[in-house]
DNA sequence: GCTCGTATCCCATGATTATGGGATTGACCG
DNA sequence: CGGTCAATCCCATAATCATGGGATACGAGC
C-alpha cells in the first residue's frame, strides 16, 4: 500500500518538481498538491493523506497556523516541515504546533523520500542542524545554586513547582507547616530570592 | 583530517567489531576502545577525541554517568549513545544529560558511520523511534483552559512565571496594581485554581 | 441602542507568605 | 569529644495574596 501525501507549497515550479518527484516514485502517491493551505482541514478530511508536506511561509495562512487548525481536529496525518527557515523561533514554533519533522528545502529529493516514510513509519526526520538544536533544548544546564538544595528542600520546592501550598506539601510529606516553612527560608538563602515564584523561576531555568 | 573516535563498550566482541569498522574506514579514527568508563575524564582529556560512542549500561558506571562528569569538565568531544534501550527514561536521562545523539545497537554499520561523521558536523543523529518521542516531547499540548485567556491576562501570567510580585507585575506593564489582581481573580476563575503557584503548575502544563 | 467582552481602576476583609528570631535531635568527621 | 549539617518543630510581626464586592470606558456585533 502506498503512502498518501499531500503536498501544500505556494512556490509552482517547486510545488510541480515535488509533485513529479512523488507521483513518478512506486510506493508513494501524491493525492493532492496545493498553493494554499486555506482549505487544509477539509482537504485533509476528504484526501486522507497519510503524511503532508508543509511550507511555512504562504499566502494567507502560515503553515504554522495550519499545523495549529489540524490539530484541533481528529487528524491522523502526520506533517512534515518543509522550509528554507532555520532560524530557532520559526523551528520551535512549528514543532510546538506539532510538527512531525522538519525539514530545510536544500534537502536532497532522495533523502526527502527517505524522510516522508521515515515519518510514515514512526520516526521525526530532521535536517542534522534542527536535530542539534531540538537536543540542546533538551540538555539540563546544571544550576549551581538549586544543585545545594538538600533532600527535604528539593522535595518541597517540587511540591510547590506542582502548585501545592505550604499546607499541602506538610501534609504531604507528613511534616508540620512550621518545618515547611523553615525549608522555604533556606531555600531563599540558597537561592537568593525572596518568594515562592522567584525560587521556581530559578528551579526550572 | 579524519574524525578522531573514542568508544566506551563493555561487550568485548562488540567493541572489537566497532573498532574494525572506525579504524577500517577512511577518514576516521580510532583513538581509544575502553571496556569502562571510570577514567572517562582523563582519557578524554588525553586523546581528543572528536565524538565518543557511549554504551549506556556498563559495569562500575553508566554511561550516563560518565557524561555527566564530562560535562562538568571543559570538554569539547560530542557523545553519541549507543544502546539497547529505548524506553522513555533512560532516552531522556541521557539526553538531558548532554548527550547529543542517541542511536539503537541494532543500527546498521554504514549508519553508524554516517551518524558519527553527522555528530561531527554539527548535527543530531537519532533513531527514528527516538527522534519522535523527543519531538512529542516538545509538542505543545493544547490547553483549553489557558488559550481562552485575553491578551493581557495572559500577559500577568507569563510575568508572575517568570518570578515577579504583582508590584513588579503592575510596574512593568505600567497598569495599577488594583488591575493586576482583576486580573489575577479572572485567571483563576477560568483556570479554576486559587493560587499563583498553581496557576503556573497550569500554565506550563 | 444595547449587550458582551476586554481593559482599566478602587476598597475591605481574611488567608497565606515572608522574615527573623529560637530550639532539639541524630549523623558524620576529625 | 566538639563541631558542623540536615531535619524537625515553635512564635511573632509585617508584607503579600486571595476573595468578593463595585465602577468606568471602549469597540464589536445584533
Amino acid at each position: 500500500m502506498p503512502i498518501r501525501v499531500l503536498v501544500y507549497e505556494d512556490n509552482t515550479p517547486l510545488r510541480e518538481a515535488l509533485s513529479v518527484l512523488i507521483d513518478g516514485t512506486s510506493d508513494y502517491d501524491l493525492v493532492g498538491a496545493f498553493g494554499d493551505n486555506l482549505r487544509v482541514v477539509s482537504q485533509v478530511a476528504g484526501l486522507q493523506p497519510d503524511v503532508i508536506l508543509m511550507d511555512i511561509d504562504m499566502p494567507g495562512q502560515t503553515g504554522i497556523e495550519a499545523i495549529r487548525k489540524l490539530r484541533q481536529q481528529p487528524t491522523v496525518a502526520d506533517v512534515l516541515i518543509l522550509t528554507v527557515f532555520d532560524d530557532d523561533d520559526r523551528v520551535f514554533e512549528a514543532i510546538r504546533a506539532g510538527a512531525t519533522g522538519y525539514l530545510l528545502k536544500k534537502t536532497q529529493p532522495s533523502r526527502l523520500l527517505e524522510a516522508i516514510r521515515e515519518v510514515y513509519e514512526g520516526g521525526a526526520p530532521m535536517s542534522p542542524s534542527i536535530a542539534r538544536k531540538v537536543m540542546q533544548t533538551l540538555h539540563y544546564r546544571p544550576n549551581t545554586d538549586i544543585s545545594q538544595l538538600t533532600t527535604r528542600e528539593g522535595q518541597v520546592l517540587a511540591r510547590l513547582a506542582d502548585g501545592m501550598s505550604y499546607k499541602l506539601v506538610a501534609a504531604d510529606m507528613e511534616i508540620s507547616i512550621e518545618t515547611v516553612r523553615t525549608y522555604i527560608k533556606r531555600i531563599y538563602e540558597k537561592l537568593h530570592v525572596h518568594s515562592v515564584t522567584e525560587a521556581l523561576a530559578k528551579f526550572r531555568s
